[in-house]
DNA sequence: GTTGAGCCATAGCTTCAAGCTATCAGACTA
DNA sequence: TAGTCTGATAGCTTGAAGCTATGGCTCAAC
């Protein structure tokens, strides 16, 4: 017995065969030659004592089985990769691409800031940024296309860690001469009977002031939304109505000599989360926990109703299954089929 | 540039380390030697760069890094063994040992019908057997002590995929000579005010009936808990009480001349349904649809009230990340790459 | 202080798995 | 029917990975 196990190369070689569906060009895109290739998957199916692929000279299919299996040995040779890049990023902390994504109501407010900060005190990390919405952002996390996104929490998608950064009030913006202008420690149901000017559909600090919105008994002016925090704010300066805006936006957006003035709330006031979000399975955590440090060094803490939180130690990430594989094949409505 | 990956050795020598803390044990229990076994431990640490091991002649530690890609790689070497396993069940279907545990309300009900049926026409599959409640199926299906648990549906369990068996009426019990016994077409409303024998706590089947008391305005008889359906029956004939049982459980509870009767619900008539549970990444997911299809065909039919459902096609049950790595690269369909 | 035991690392040899080139055999096309 | 494309096979070559032998270190016992 001792049936010999499925070896790296023999892996590989069926995940490109799957791939390219052509053993030569599988076997280019491997730097091997073709009858290397093709021994290769031979022994696999072998080893296995299954056919994986079904080859004619004009074809090349895999079976079920085969299929199932490419689907996990993509699974390994992914965790041999991010085993190799847990090691890169142990020995160069912070180096290298990190593909963040940003939602709307954060990149412009945040960005200005930590963009020169992390020039200057981490040259060696280049980031990668993308600018969308909630959704859009942790769609493109899972599926790869991204490292981190910075957004608000919590989000409760299955296989993605969060990391909080800081809290940020919603801050009541209003024209100069409004009743409310500089008003502090308002209780959230003066909003009462108010029109609120909100955002577009899609955004999540949308949602977040609906919540305030239907606290305190005020309504949205739906016939007007914006398609960003800037457009509103200068609806409001232009006396069309008030609006929420989060703490971290009121330096860039709310400037003297706009017409603008803006109103705090009584604590707790209402507020949002941000923070970073990763897949579980990431193996930059490391590094992950240092960009937080560096975004959290970089906050605007000039700026009242911005609050650092967090820091928990990137330990506590963890999973608790290895995962990978999972998953039936196909057909098996088979009735008992006996020998 | 074009570093090395890790080889499977590397990282069988390097989880063999970790687990006996001892190059020399740790070389035996992978049979090679022992400079092998150290040499592969060192390249291991040159190809990725940092140090995993920290060796004196007196003490072998893992560095946290290392102790980090222990844990991936024995997610790897756990997901090439789940490969092979797959390899194996597609080869030779429902064959080997099947570590099935089977909750307490179920097995005396099903087991001596299942049992019998297997061993004539699945003479290949070796079951092993364990009962116990429901949140220790599940602990040890996680754990991987366990392959396959039979118990009542949804658990909603993360990593826990659930294949419905059938479903089981909820029978109400009583001495021969009580008012309700033989009836049929009972709305549940009729046992309100009535004082209800139910199982210990722990049991799934206590909960449930629990919830149909609570819906019929009917009580708990709380002093009396009985450890296992059996008990219960037998207070109920020794005049102490009603209860419920699931409808599998009639045909062995409730014979004729026990002084017992049993009475029925209208539809849609309280009932669980009993189903398998594995976990998500199993290999065996074939073998478990194929073992689900056994079951279904050695349920007492003539039992009213028990109703075979489901046979989803096993490629229902499908995660949607190939999770693992997960990692952004890994196999990303990249077209042909040329120098 | 010396010596022996236990442990991991190193050196040098050996071998076989995995790679390569060259070629074959089947299938479709012109 | 000849040509072209495909994957499989044959036989050679090589280097990675295994082994044995040995070295060097640390600790404990006397």
């Amino acid at each position: 017995m001792a049936q010999p196990q499925p070896t790296l190369a023999q892996l590989r070689a069926l995940v490109g065969v799957a791939d390219h569906r052509h053993f030569g060009r599988a076997a280019a895109s491997l730097h091997v030659s073709q009858p290397t290739l093709s021994s290769a998957v031979a022994a696999l199916e072998r080893t296995l004592g299954i056919q994986l692929v079904e080859r004619t000279t004009r074809s090349v299919l895999l079976t079920p089985v085969g299929e199932e299996i490419v689907r996990r040995a993509r699974g390994v040779l992914g965790a041999l990769d991010d085993i190799t890049q847990l090691a890169v990023s142990a020995r160069e902390p912070l180096t290298g691409d990190i593909r963040l994504g940003v939602i709307p109501t954060v990149a412009p407010y945040l960005l200005p800031r930590l963009l020169p900060s992390l020039r200057a005190r981490r040259p060696e990390a280049r980031l990668r940024l993308r600018e969308a919405q909630t959704h859009a952002l942790l769609e493109e996390l899972r599926g790869g296309a991204l490292d981190l996104a910075l957004l608000a929490l919590p989000n409760d998608e299955p296989g993605v860690a969060e990391l909080p950064l800081y809290d940020e009030d919603f801050v009541l913006v209003t024209p100069a001469d409004h009743p409310m202008a500089g008003g502090s420690g308002l209780p959230v149901g003066a909003l009462g009977g108010q029109e609120l000017l909100l955002l577009e559909d899609g955004h999540c600090f949308r949602a977040q002031a609906l919540d305030v919105c239907r606290e305190a008994g005020a309504r949205e002016r739906s016939a007007l939304r914006g398609a960003s925090l800037s457009t509103i704010v200068q609806m409001v300066a232009g006396g069309l109505g008030l609006t929420l805006v989060p703490a971290a936006a009121v330096g860039v957006e709310v400037g003297e000599g706009r017409g603008l003035a803006t109103a705090t709330f009584r604590d707790p006031a209402p507020r949002r989360r941000i923070g970073l979000a990763f897949r579980t399975t990431s193996a930059r955590v490391a590094d992950w926990n240092l960009l937080a440090a560096e975004i959290r060094a970089t906050l605007p803490v000039t700026e009242l109703r911005v609050t650092p939180v967090g820091d928990p130690p990137a330990t506590a990430i963890r999973r608790d299954l290895p995962a990978v594989g999972a998953g039936g094949q196909a057909g098996s409505g088979e009735p008992p089929d006996e020998a």
